[in-house]
DNA sequence: GTCTATAGGCCGATAGAC
DNA sequence: GTCTATCGGCCTATAGAC
C-alpha cells in the first residue's frame, strides 16, 4: 500500500512539473512556444515523459485550463463570500498574473476547435457566480432602480480590465491612471450608497 | 521605361499576393500558423520568393501591418470627417473583420519584442486621432460639463468593442445583445443632447 | 525575379530496453 | 515510469542555375 501511494505521489509530481513548465512558458512567450522539447529544457525532464503522461500536446494544455480553471473558481467563491464582492470581483479581474493566461487559453480556443468547447463551458459557469456576486452587491440594495443593467455592469467591468491588461502585454500604460480610478470611484461610491440602505 | 515599369508592376503584384496570403491565414487560423510553406500553397508561388521580397518572416508581419495601418487610419480619417464621429468609431470598433486583424498583431506583440515598438508608435497614432475625434463630438455641446472624462469614455468603448469580438472569436455571444444596445441607446442620447446646445 | 536543391533546426510521436 | 534511439514532418533560410 504504502509503495503504491510513494508511485502515485511520484506520478503527481511528474505531472505537476510538466504543468508547471507549461504554465511558466506560456507567460513569459505565449502557448506557442510551448513544446515538448521546451519542458524538458524547463522541467528537467526527458520530453517523452510528456507524451508519457498526457498522451500529446493538445491534453497538456487542457489538463492545465483545468487547473488554472479550480483555482480560479475558488477564487471566484472566496469573492462571493466576501463582504465587498464587487470591489474584490474588480480586484481580482485586474490583476495581471491571474489573468495573462486567461488570455493565452482564449488565444488558442479562437484557433482550435478542439479546445473551444471547453473554453465555452468554463465561460457559462464563470458567468453563473459572475451573476451570484452581481445578485449579492446588487441585493443590498433592495431594489433593482438602476441606471444599468447588472450584467451590463459586470460585461463592461471585465471589458475594461482585460483591455488594461492586454495593452500592459505590450508596454502600454498611457491613460490606464485614468480608468482605473474611474471605475474604483463607481465601485466606491457604489458601497456607500448601498450602506445608505 | 516601359519594361521597368512593368517589373516593378510586377513586382508589387507578388508582394501584394504574398501580403494576401498571410492575413487571409491569419484570419482563419492566425499568426502562428502563418509560414513560409503555407503561403507558397495559398498564393501559388514559392515559398522562396517569400524570402526574396522581405528577407525573413518577421518583416513580412511587419509589411502586413504597416499596410492594414494605412487603411485603418484612412477610415478614422473618414470618422473624423464624418457628421456623427463617435457613433462612426463606434461603429467601425465594432466591426468584427475589421477588429480580428487587429487583436492577431496584438498576440505578436505581446510575445515578440521586434514587433512592440512598432505597435506602440502606432497606437500612439490612433490614439491622437481618437483624441481629435472626440474633441469634435464633445465640442459640439459647447462645454466640458459631463460626468465621465472624454478619454475614460473612449476607452470603454474600445474596451467592450474588443471583448465582444474576442468573445465571437470562440463562439460566445451571450449578453452581447444587451451590452450593445446599451452602448448605443448612449450613443443615441447624446447625439440628441447636443442636437439641444 | 523565379526556379531547384539543400543545409540545418525544432517539432510530435512511437518503439523498445530497463 | 523513465530512459535511449529514431522516424517523418514542417520549418527558416541560403546558394546557385537560369
Amino acid at each position: 500500500m504504502k509503495s503504491k501511494g510513494k508511485r502515485a505521489q511520484q506520478r503527481l509530481k511528474t505531472r505537476a512539473a510538466i504543468l508547471d513548465a507549461t504554465e511558466s512558458i506560456m507567460r513569459e512567450e505565449g502557448y506557442a512556444a510551448v513544446s515538448s522539447r521546451r519542458i524538458e529544457e524547463k522541467a528537467g525532464l526527458k520530453s517523452q515523459l510528456v507524451h508519457y503522461h498526457f498522451g500529446n500536446m493538445n491534453k497538456v494544455f487542457l489538463a492545465l485550463y483545468r487547473r488554472s480553471e479550480e483555482l480560479f473558481f475558488s477564487r471566484m467563491l472566496k469573492v462571493l463570500a466576501s463582504a465587498d464582492p464587487l470591489k474584490k470581483l474588480w480586484d481580482l479581474s485586474i490583476a495581471t498574473e491571474e489573468s495573462t493566461l486567461v488570455l493565452e487559453f482564449t488565444a488558442i480556443a479562437t484557433h482550435r476547435k478542439e479546445f473551444r468547447d471547453e473554453l465555452v463551458r468554463s465561460a457559462d459557469r464563470a458567468r453563473s457566480l459572475e451573476n451570484a456576486i452581481l445578485a449579492k452587491a446588487f441585493g443590498n440594495r433592495k431594489s433593482y432602480n438602476l441606471k444599468v443593467n447588472p450584467n451590463v455592469f459586470s460585461f463592461i467591468l471585465q471589458s475594461v480590465s482585460r483591455a488594461v491588461i492586454m495593452e500592459r502585454g505590450v508596454g502600454i500604460t498611457k491613460g490606464h491612471s485614468e480608468i482605473l480610478e474611474f471605475i474604483e470611484s463607481i465601485l466606491k461610491n457604489w458601497k456607500l450608497e448601498s450602506d445608505d440602505d
